[in-house]
DNA sequence: CGACTCATGTAACGAGTTACATGATTGC
DNA sequence: GCAATCATGTAACTCGTTACATGAGTCG
């Protein structure tokens, strides 16, 4: 339901064409709301039939002709609506928690490899995360308006991942500590 | 993807009915893991037809009859292959963070008040896991197997909305801060 | 008498994933 | 010659949400 009004925001920010977009959900707008780009045409083309963007078809040489998307005032309005919408937190989804949680129905080592992994993961992301901060808003105190913004939604990804991170080591720190208790098994 | 496997994990646990699977969905399970009764009687049945679990038609008075579920063989083992299976971390998905990215481009208070918003929800849930913990596990230190791994699984509950609700807190602090110095509009 | 619990489902739709398909240009 | 980048899509499928449907028993 919100890939729609993701897709507003970034054309808002700039307008671009499907495969601009897609490349925009690899990075950035993508850290906190991931789209394929069959999503995003598909939606795109939805949008347009709705009259929310405008399409202008660019013909170029060399390179394969190319859409450019741009919002319209019913876009504008739709966002502004969306912005303003009550909606409740997404409910969480955590598929290394159901495997810690099924642990002992299976090979409890090979569940703290895969929590380690994830540990790995998260880690790298945070780096990721930490580098942009460091390098896009090196004095975040000053910031304001839509900078301000892109600037909290970076602290968003940086807090999740380093939230992940930790609780991956707590997990691996009782399971080890419970392996070493229970050494054959129990 | 990993339906399947979360009503393996708490069928393991207990066997039960398709009905009684959506009340544990309803909390415990269902904290770190939604899933609404048409999509568990759904996968219940497709299960059946994987040979993971059995059903056994129970008779009784005064009330429906009722469909007992319990994990065979072959859902024990497919429930050992997931477990050591490997996965990456799904990606983030944060409709808030898409709409304080936005912020600008409607009306900045409205985006603030649903922030507001997400933060209570956010500390209501956080009080909901801090109170299981109290109760469930008083003695954290001492818990193994199946308890322990229960507790941690709690564990990423309460991080989880702890680190929401700081977010939320860091978002408000800095756009009040940042509505202060702009007073009309920028 | 109305609301709630127990207990099961179907149907339609919207959203996301995976695989397939095409085709020119640029750089190694 | 091969891989990558630019640029667009279709098709099939799974997963999740919303709405609708039924029906007995219990509690206030």
């Amino acid at each position: 339901m919100a890939l729609e009004h993701a897709i507003l925001v970034s054309l808002q920010e700039k307008s671009g064409t499907g495969y601009e977009l897609a490349r925009r959900f690899d990075k950035s707008i993508g850290y906190f709301w991931a789209a394929s780009h069959q999503q995003i045409y598909r939606t795109l083309k939805r949008m347009v039939d709705l009259g929310w963007v405008d399409v202008q078809a660019v013909t170029q040489q060399g390179r394969p002709d190319k859409k450019v998307y741009r919002v319209g005032a019913a876009g504008r309005a739709e966002l502004r609506r969306w912005l303003a919408e009550e909606d409740e937190p997404a409910p969480l989804r955590n598929d290394l928690a159901v495997k810690v949680r099924g642990a002992s129905m299976g090979d409890v080592d090979k569940v703290m490899e895969q929590v380690a992994r994830h540990r790995d993961r998260h880690a790298e992301r945070l780096d990721v995360y930490l580098a942009i901060e460091k390098r896009d808003f090196p004095d975040p105190s000053n910031l304001s308006g839509q900078r301000l913004h892109q600037y909290l939604v970076l602290r968003a990804g940086i807090r999740s991942e380093q939230g992940s991170l930790e609780w991956c080591d707590e997990v691996l720190a009782a399971m080890r500590k419970d392996c070493e208790r229970t050494p054959g098994d129990e």
